[in-house]
DNA sequence: TCATTAACTGAGG
DNA sequence: CCTCAGTTAATGA
């Protein structure tokens, strides 16, 4: 993929968060960016290490989590083409969580000076780097409630419901499915449940008429039940920067 | 490798 | 007694 590509899935994505500027396309449209392929499950940058870079996610899906002593892995959230996970590295140097890959995935690399740089030149593209952050940061507040307080069919039914308001941003809904390519092992480690119980849950929902999981693919059955089930409040993802 | 299911167990309401 | 969820193990795709 040509790093032109990339940046135009960034500056589609900014233009739909947050009323984007023509000279400041040309700006994004201007940064250097050096294009690398991942394979699946694949660390790009580990807790503990000094980033010099942000990655900007041009194919494929991404995680951000932490591994405790006895091994197990807490997804903190989930990432896909436009975004740029490590968007606080710039600030806060030496990484105190894992970025991986989850599929197979296109990563283009902006150097922190050249971010640095822009900023301090253009205000109104810093702003928008900055509500992207704040953004960010309410979606860990709603992970939080989900993980925390949910019970596991409606923390499946959220944590879906959320990657499906952010895929329809740049277009990857398809009518009644989208895109969710987690193994259920994965999910489990989204969700802070075993994958067995993962399977239970999925099985349950999809009886229940529900949802469907199958293959990486999320099928809505009923919209008006995976709402209920998913308590899911829009608000958080502060989509429109008008309201 | 991943998904599915059963059987068993225990916590907690 | 019921629901939820972890563990273990067997089996299938």
């Amino acid at each position: 993929m040509p790093s032109d590509a990339i940046r135009a899935a960034l500056v589609e994505r900014l233009r739909i968060s947050s009323a984007i500027a023509d000279k400041d396309v040309r700006e994004i449209e201007a940064l250097p960016i050096s294009v690398r392929q991942f394979p699946a499950e694949t660390a790009v940058v580990r807790d503990g290490e000094r980033a010099t870079n942000c990655c900007l996610i041009a194919d494929g899906f991404c995680a951000r989590s932490k591994t405790i002593a006895s091994g197990k892995r807490q997804i903190l959230s989930l990432h896909i083409p436009g975004e740029i996970p490590d968007l606080m590295s710039l600030f806060l140097h030496v990484m105190d969580h894992d970025l991986s890959t989850l599929t197979p995935a296109t990563l283009g690399f902006i150097k922190h000076d050249d971010l640095q740089k822009l900023h301090r030149r253009n205000p109104d593209l810093a702003e928008m780097f900055w509500r992207d952050t704040l953004i960010d940061a309410a979606m860990f507040r709603e992970w939080i409630v989900n993980v925390g307080q949910r019970p596991a069919p409606a923390r499946l039914a959220h944590v879906m419901i959320e990657l499906r308001e952010r895929l329809r941003l740049i277009g990857r809904v398809d009518g009644d499915s989208f895109e969710m390519p987690l193994t259920q092992e994965q999910v489990g480690e989204t969700l802070g449940i075993t994958s067995v119980h993962v399977n239970r849950v999925i099985k349950q929902v999809r009886q229940d008429g529900i949802v469907e999981f199958n293959r990486g693919r999320v099928t809505v059955l009923d919209e008006r039940k995976f709402q209920e089930l998913a308590d899911f409040d829009v608000r958080y993802l502060h989509q429109s920067p008008t309201l």
